[in-house]
DNA sequence: CTTGACCCTCTAGCCCGCTATAGAGTTTAT
DNA sequence: ATAAACTCTATAGCGGGCTAGAGGGTCAAG
């Protein structure tokens, strides 16, 4: 028999973290939260802990984690062993998304502006000019 | 009446423009294109024109325009006017939006990095610590 | 005349992290 | 005793750009 006194119902696990009803249910689904405790009334009575737990989560999250990576470490910390590795690995992996997309941003960028002072410097031809639009760059322009 | 003979039918136009039929049909869901002809058979019959107009919505793809704006910037032209003053603006939100982009990507990814750092200066904890995860730095850590 | 390659519409599913609703039961406060 | 405030499940929708399938009609070649 757990002590009921200290389990916290749904709405109030909701509230001390920030998060909606819905979104905890959401979670359950995902199998990265699960009630301590269903009583007779069929409600989810949670421990204490579940709060931790939900805030490693939205820090995970807040690192851009996926909640499918999160399950991962979650379930890894649930079997008794060391998440570390796949941290470490997860990490990685994001830091690296992290600067390919950084790289392609700067390099995309330089691209739009050049194409912007290109179609800048072109007249405006006639609205009736059957091509698609004035800025014949945009239907010429290589862009890779 | 159309001279048929210079007309494409969808698969056609999907081998020439290396879209599939369903992709065509979407756009044309989307008020992108519109077959210039449907015969009694009710198969779509696109004028040569139309070719053009999806290589037009290829490039602005490419250039990160959403189907929406391209939409917009086809209807003005439909129109009869000029659509330079949207796709000027457009160009610059785009430019805009990536230089924030970049901007955010590289705090983030410094951010994960003196994160990693910090967490491989810490010495493995014994798997059975109650802590969810021996990097107690994911817990513990404020990410804005 | 039949086979296969087209074409049609309509619907559903994908990814992801939720949110919102319907319709029902339960608890809590007055 | 009743009404408000909670809880439950199950289902559908969002955005964006598609893809896939069912269940048909159409057309050209042999």
């Amino acid at each position: 028999m757990i002590a009921t006194t200290s389990l916290l119902k749904i709405g109030e696990l909701a509230k001390r973290s920030h998060l909606s009803v819905g979104t905890l249910r959401y979670y359950e689904s995902l199998d990265l939260i699960k009630p301590a405790d269903r009583a007779a009334n069929n409600y989810r009575y949670y421990s204490p802990e579940t709060l931790q737990k939900v805030e490693f989560i939205k820090k995970a999250q807040a690192l851009h984690f996926s909640l499918a990576d999160i399950q991962r470490i979650l379930s890894i910390r649930a079997s008794g062993q060391s998440p570390c590795a796949l941290v470490d690995e997860l990490l990685d992996e994001k830091i690296d998304q992290l600067e390919h997309q950084i790289q392609s941003a700067i390099a995309f960028k330089s691209e739009l502006e050049s194409f912007r002072d290109h179609i800048s410097a072109i007249p405006p031809t006639d609205p009736t000019d059957p091509s698609i639009c004035h800025h014949v760059g945009i239907v010429s322009l290589d862009v890779a």
